[in-house]
DNA sequence: AAAAGCCCCTGGATGC
DNA sequence: TGCATCCAGGGGCTTT
């Protein structure tokens, strides 16, 4: 589920409110992608200093030792006063004098990880490959235009990779590649620098549009004050297969790359 | 080094 | 109604 919107929209949802928070306790559930690192009762008594986003992940920063927490395919985070015991697909709660911040994920592809900083291995393994953030300064025309030259695969499959650029996961490779009218099979290395511009304008442009509305709503994504998402009902081409083109009215075609299924327009995206 | 496949897991939709 | 199959916002790990 959670791309970059989602996890960007459900950090602006609960960051100021947990900022300054005293851990009381933390509560587990089933096992998730990994161990949480760390015993659990070493958490009480520390203070959330606030939340940063790094691609997918959030960081929650602690006045010591910061959580690492990811939402896989079906997490979503709440963050509320009244939240008594653990229900079904709850895995993990912080517990704090200000609300309990609670990990809801039934595929269980979601982790919560604890490090003692960013620079320890354990979140260096996490973070450490993560490409450049889109919305962020750093993301320079050039400096993608150059990374993409060095790819053979198809763009959608090096847009989702992450190693590029962060955060563009099925939806929004989909939807920036039709923003850009560029064929998802395209093997990167051939993208004219012309073209790497529009891509680079395309993905900063989709993602902070899904993020001002809310992020997608598929099924069960949820902001952490359970607020649902709007851009999937402006979605040009995901989940579209059949359905005309928005600009050219022909049927949007799915193919599958990867084992993830691709969405585009086989007359406004040129291979 | 890069690319391609394989899993992890649960639930909903679809088909017979 | 029941059961089997396929598919889903991710991504680390192993194998080519």
């Amino acid at each position: 589920m959670p791309e970059l919107p989602e996890v960007e929209v459900t950090r602006l949802s609960f960051a100021e409110r947990i900022a300054g928070a005293r851990v009381q306790s933390v509560r587990l559930g089933k096992p998730l992608r990994w161990p949480l690192g760390v015993d659990p009762l070493v958490l009480a008594g520390r203070t959330v200093r606030g939340v940063r986003r790094r691609g997918k992940y959030l960081l929650l920063d602690l006045d010591r030792g910061v959580l690492l927490l990811h939402l896989g395919m079906s997490g979503s985070l709440r963050f509320d006063t009244a939240m008594p015991e653990l229900a079904l697909h709850d895995h993990f709660d912080l517990v704090t004098d200000l609300g309990v911040l609670r990990l809801n994920d039934p595929r269980r592809f979601g982790a919560v990880v604890y490090a003692e900083s960013e620079a320890a291995p354990e979140a260096v393994k996490l973070l450490g490959g993560l490409g450049v953030e889109p919305l962020g300064g750093e993301f320079d025309l050039a400096a993608f235009h150059a990374a993409l030259k060095k790819r053979k695969a198809p763009i959608k499959q090096v847009l989702l990779a992450g190693d590029v650029v962060v955060g563009v996961g099925n939806i929004y490779a989909s939807e920036a590649l039709f923003l850009a009218g560029i064929r998802p099979t395209l093997a990167a290395a051939r993208i004219s620098k012309p073209r790497a511009a529009r891509l680079h304008a395309a993905i900063r442009e989709v993602l902070a549009r899904a993020v001002a509305k809310g992020g997608s709503t598929l099924r069960d994504f949820s902001n952490a004050q359970g607020e649902s998402g709007y851009f999937q009902l402006e979605a040009m081409v995901y989940d579209r297969k059949g359905e005309p083109c928005r600009v050219c009215g022909s049927p949007i075609r799915m193919i599958r790359q990867g084992q993830r299924a691709t969405y585009f327009c086989p007359v406004c995206q040129k291979p």
